[in-house]
DNA sequence: TCGAATTTGATCGTTATTGATCGTTATTAC
DNA sequence: GTAATAACGATCAATAACGATCAAATTCGA
């Protein structure tokens, strides 16, 4: 039995160019892109463009349908938590830019879970010499990407619903650690300046971060003010900074300024 | 007489003239710039810059395209992968689906990295009552999709060109598991019954996977024969079951079947 | 200064990319 | 169901970019 020839490694890596590139970048980023569109926005014929998305459809960088193209996210995608990270899109990225931005090159971090929490991994991108630890897997899958930075993932159960990792397992991990910034997301923030989450198992990683770094620094949208869980995790004066992206309503204005909290109000720019 | 500079490795690094330097920063600082651009740019002929680029590309410090180059850094890593995810992708799905109809609801099974791994992994998603580890975030994200699965991911350093997690931690929290099928990915099975991998850190991954497994079953494709690699993780009489997707060249066959290991080719249905 | 080695620039045959045409296939309206 | 329409893939010729080769120019050491 041999082997085809004609088949096997000689593709090696094929590389693209720009325009290549930009229609990926275009398709990651609108989700889906009309095949006319990218023909004009490049200015070349269709037919052009055809010959590169059966390219990088045949890579499986993309996936094609009749009339354009659209991303190949392989996975299939957990809905709900998408329209969770549709909600206060816009909130969400100025608040991930505003931390991004104090986040010095170099650092250490631990990132927990959360839609604002992966919003931030995000803008970390083009960070240099950082090292993460984490217990969301799609934080690690996306600093993965920046080749200066360090990503250690807790190991442990997945809960489905956001691919964090929960339990005493990702706790102890994570305690091994102790980090310059820990950065955490958090479900409610109340008027008796406590901080709480749905659920006890992320609850107890979210206080070993509050334990093992030696600034804590919490990203919550203007939503979580005033709202209610059942789980405390801590308290505001355990905090060093948050960032926000509407002035706080009262009475936590005070209340953050007794607790010693730096607050960054991170409004449209 | 001269050193033959075509020879294959001149491993020391070959010096660079002011307008290679020049280029380089270019490159790196524009993203990607055309051949006759560079050409006007530092007053010389095309194919001065042509003998420029040619050598850049030859060390890695830039990618060419037609009509001209662009970064060779970050970007590309990725798309190196999801390349060689798409290299043989119909013979790793038929692979896939082969493993995934003898795996039996409610069974615990370890799975290392590789991309016929995570093929398998997307054909587990009907399956219920699954329970499995692993050190691969591409598997544990897309197993975490199946409502029906308990995934449990190892922790520890996260590599970036696979998001795998390898190294000391990622086998000790492996080691404590027992499975009832260890599934294992592999880079080469030569002519001598001896499995190998690329990695020497991955390859202690796999070694705990086959020990802590009742069953262990091995999926490569037939790209994977004959081929060498440097680090040896088994060999072929610690295998239970083989699944590829043809028939294995001489002198695999008379070796496999003296090895006790049951192989099945998942060839075009 | 001379001569060897290296670098540069030009020519030429080869190869890759592009856009147009045409027959085929998928989608939509009826 | 069928017909109209749009999108698609295959093919081909024109064009641009490419690598190999060789001669001229430059650099470097003696």
């Amino acid at each position: 039995m041999s082997v085809q020839p004609d088949l096997p490694d000689p593709s090696g890596v094929r590389t693209l160019n720009p325009r290549q590139t930009g229609i990926l970048e275009i398709v990651r980023s609108n989700g889906t892109v009309r095949v006319e569109d990218l023909a004009r926005q490049f200015r070349v014929a269709v037919q052009t463009v055809r010959r590169d998305l059966t390219r990088l459809a045949e890579d499986g960088l993309l996936s094609r349908y009749h009339g354009g193209v659209q991303r190949s996210d392989s996975t299939t995608e957990n809905i709900a938590y998408r329209q969770r990270q549709a909600l206060h899109r816009d909130a969400k990225k100025r608040i991930a830019k505003a931390v991004a931005r104090e986040v010095p090159d170099g650092c250490s971090l631990s990132l927990n879970i959360g839609t604002t929490i992966e919003a931030i991994a995000a803008e970390l991108l083009q960070h240099r010499n950082l090292r993460v630890i984490t217990n969301n897997l799609n934080v690690a899958a996306t600093l993965a990407d920046n080749p200066h930075c360090e990503v250690i993932v807790a190991g442990g159960v997945v809960r489905a619903r956001d691919r964090a990792i929960v339990g005493e397992a990702a706790l102890n991990f994570i305690s091994q650690f102790k980090v310059d910034i820990g950065l955490i997301g958090i479900s409610s923030i109340e008027a008796d300046g406590s901080l709480r989450d749905f659920d006890y198992r992320e609850v107890s990683v979210a206080r070993g971060i509050l334990q093992h770094s030696r600034a804590v620094w919490l990203a919550a949208d203007h939503s979580k003010f005033h709202r209610s869980a059942m789980v405390e995790v801590g308290r505001l004066d355990q905090i060093d900074r948050l960032f926000t992206d509407q002035p706080p309503p009262p009475p936590f204005g005070t209340l953050l300024s007794s607790a010693g909290v730096d607050c960054v109000v991170a409004s449209g720019e």
